[in-house]
DNA sequence: TCGTCCGGGGCAAACGTTTATACTGTTGAA
DNA sequence: TTCAACAGTATAAACGTTTGCCCCGGACGA
C-alpha cells in the first residue's frame, strides 16, 4: 500500500506538507503544490480512511436504520437521505431491523465504536445502548425520520400525521359518507396513534363518531386483506375505508374486486403515502402523499445541524 | 472518550490482555477475564472502530452501489445482501449512482480509501477507477449483481437472462400469438442484450422472427408507456408484449387500459422480475419471477469468498 | 538438581494520518 | 543595519488499537 511517506519521499518534502497540499491546499506554495500533486498521482496515493478517522475522530459516514428497507416508502426515503448525504459529503451505512430489538442494538453499538458520526433511525424504535447518550445533556447525533416520540427526546421530521388524517376522513364526509371503516398501523408506533386520534376528531365533529370501526394492520398488504374482510363481515358494512398506508389500501382494493364490490361506485377507498404504484392500481388509489424524499434530506439536515452544533433542541 | 488504556489501568492488567480478552477470550484466564469485563461494563467501554481498522487494515464494512434505490428490484436485493452481510457481521455502506459515472467515481474511491472491504455493484457500469485493481494478477474484492460483462473480470451473480427470455416468448408463443411486440432495456447493459437474444432466438425458432418488433425502454413506467404507444402506432398492431421489467409491463398495462384495450382478452402482457405489486395489478401480471433476495446474498457470499481467497476466479 | 516446556501476561512497535509548534529565510520598515 | 513579521516548511506527538516477542514462574521428566 502507497501511503502519505512514500508522496512526501518523492516529492522530497514532509508528510506534513502531503497532507495540506491534499486538505488545504492554498497554505502550500504554488510549486511545492505541483510536485505533490505529481507525486500522488504517479503514485497513485489515497488517502487511508481509517487512519484519517482516528486522527480526527469524525468519520463522514451517518448510520441510517429502518425497518424495511423493500418497503417503497422507506426506500424512498432513504433515496432522500443518500442523495443529501452525498451531496455534503458523507456515506450512508444502512441496516435493516425487521422491527427486531437485537439488531437495533448490533446497529446502536455502531454508534458507539464511532463508526458513523450520527444516527438517522426512521420507526419508532431506538437501540436501548444509545439512551446513554441522549440522557447527556447535550443533544446526541440521532434523529428520527417519520415518527415523532417526544419522550426520546431527538429531533425529527415528519409529517402531521393527526392533520393528514383528519383531512382524509374530511373528504370521505364531503363525499357523503357516514360508515367509514379505518385500517390503522401498529398502535405501538405514535404516528399510528397520531392518525387514529386525527381520523376520530374528524369523525366526531361529523357527528359519526359511533359509525367509524377501526381494526388494525401492520402496514402490509396482507393485513389490508385480513382488515377489509373484518370490515365487511360486520352487520352494517362501511362505504368507505381509510387505509394508513397505500399497501394496505391495495389489499382492501384486492378484496373488494374478490368479493365483486366496485370501488369507486359502491366502496371508497383512500391510503397514505401515495408510493409510485398507487397510481396505477385499477382505479387508481386516492391517497395522501407523504413527500418522502423530502423527509429524507430534512433528517440529514437536521443531524448535520446537531453535529455542528447549529441544532440545539428537539 | 474511554479507552482501552482506561480499562487496563481498573483492571490493572496491560492494553493487550484487554485486548485479548475481548477478541481472543480463550486465551486469558477465567480471573484476569473476568475482572477485565467487569471493568469494561463499569466504564461502559466500546474499541474505536477507526483504530481498530487501522491496525487491521479490515473494516468489515461492504460497500454497494446500485442504480436506483428506490426502484423495488433492487431494494430487495439490497436487502438480501443486508441480511447476509449482517449474519455475517458486516455492516453495508450504500450509494445509489442514478447510472451517473461521476457518483461511480466518488463511490469507487471509497474503496481505493480502505473505507470498505469490498465492492457489491448492482447494474453494469463500474468506477474506472477501480480498474486498476482488477487488472491486477488476483481477484479485486469487486462483485457485480444482476448483470455479467466477462469483460470487466469480476464475479457476478445473475439469473439466466437469455434462456429466461426465451421462456418468456415460448410461453407467449404457446398461447397462440404470432405478432408480439418487446419493450428492452437500455441496450447499453448486457443483462438487455442477453434477453433480447433469448426473445429473438424464441422468435426465429417458431418461425416468427419477422413479426416480432422491438422498441426501446429504459426500465420506467413511463417508458413502457412510450413503447406501447408506439408498438400500436404500427399498421399490424402485436396481440402480445413482452417487457424486461414489471414496471414497463405496468406501463403497458396503463396505455392498453386508457385505449380501451382488454388484457388479457385482446392483449397478453408478460413481465420479468416478479416485484411485489405485480399480483396486485388488475389484471394481475403474468411475470418471469426473478429471486432477488438469493442474487443479494449470492453476491454477499461471493465477495467474502473473494475475500478469504476461496473464490478465485469470475 | 537441572533443563525443558508451557500458560499467562507485559512491553512496545507498528498501522497512516493530522496538526501544534518550531524553525528558516525573505521582505519591508524604522 | 537591525528587527519584526510573515510565508513556507519540517519535526514530532498524538489518535486507540493489535500482536510479535519476550519474560516469568510453575510443572514435569530425566
Amino acid at each position: 500500500m502507497v501511503t502519505i511517506l512514500d508522496v512526501a519521499a518523492r516529492a522530497e518534502v514532509s508528510t506534513a506538507t502531503v497532507s495540506r497540499v491534499l486538505s488545504t491546499p492554498e497554505k502550500v506554495s504554488e510549486a511545492t503544490r505541483g510536485r505533490v500533486l505529481k507525486a500522488v498521482h504517479q503514485l497513485g496515493y489515497s488517502p487511508n480512511a481509517s487512519a484519517k478517522s482516528l486522527r480526527t475522530l469524525t468519520t463522514r459516514k451517518l448510520l441510517v436504520t429502518v425497518p424495511d428497507i423493500a418497503n417503497p416508502f422507506f426506500s424512498l426515503i432513504i433515496q432522500g437521505i443518500e442523495e443529501a448525504a452525498h451531496r455534503e459529503g458523507y456515506a450512508v451505512v444502512l441496516g435493516d431491523t425487521h422491527h427486531d430489538a437485537e439488531r437495533e442494538e448490533r446497529y446502536g453499538e455502531m454508534l458507539l465504536r464511532r463508526e458513523a458520526d450520527g444516527l438517522i433511525f426512521l420507526g419508532h424504535s431506538m437501540s436501548k445502548s444509545l439512551s446513554s447518550l441522549t440522557k447527556k445533556g447535550r443533544l446526541a447525533p440521532i434523529v428520527n425520520g417519520c415518527e415523532y416520540s417526544p419522550s426520546l427526546g431527538v429531533p425529527s421530521a415528519h409529517v402531521d400525521n393527526e392533520g393528514a388524517a383528519f383531512e382524509a376522513m374530511s373528504h370521505l364526509y364531503g363525499l357523503g359518507h357516514r360508515h367509514i371503516g379505518v385500517i390503522t398501523g401498529p398502535l405501538a408506533s405514535p404516528l399510528s396513534r397520531d392518525r387514529l386520534r386525527g381520523a376520530q376528531k374528524c369523525a366526531r365533529e361529523n357527528g359519526a363518531g359511533r359509525q367509524m370501526t377501526v381494526v388494525n394492520g401492520d402496514f402490509s398488504i396482507e393485513s389490508g386483506i385480513a382488515g377489509a374482510a373484518r370490515l365487511f363481515a360486520q352487520e352494517t358494512q362501511p362505504t368507505a375505508v381509510f387505509c394508513f398506508n397505500d399497501e394496505m389500501a391495495i389489499g382492501v382494493l384486492d378484496y373488494a374486486n374478490r368479493i365483486g364490490k366496485s370501488v369507486p361506485e359502491s366502496l371508497s377507498v383512500i391510503g397514505f403515502d401515495d408510493i409510485r404504484f398507487a397510481r396505477y392500481m385499477r382505479p387508481a388509489l386516492t391517497t395522501i402523499s407523504q413527500p418522502m424524499l423530502d423527509i429524507g434530506r430534512e433528517t440529514v439536515r437536521l443531524l448535520l445541524g446537531v453535529l455542528q452544533g447549529s441544532v440545539t433542541s428537539p
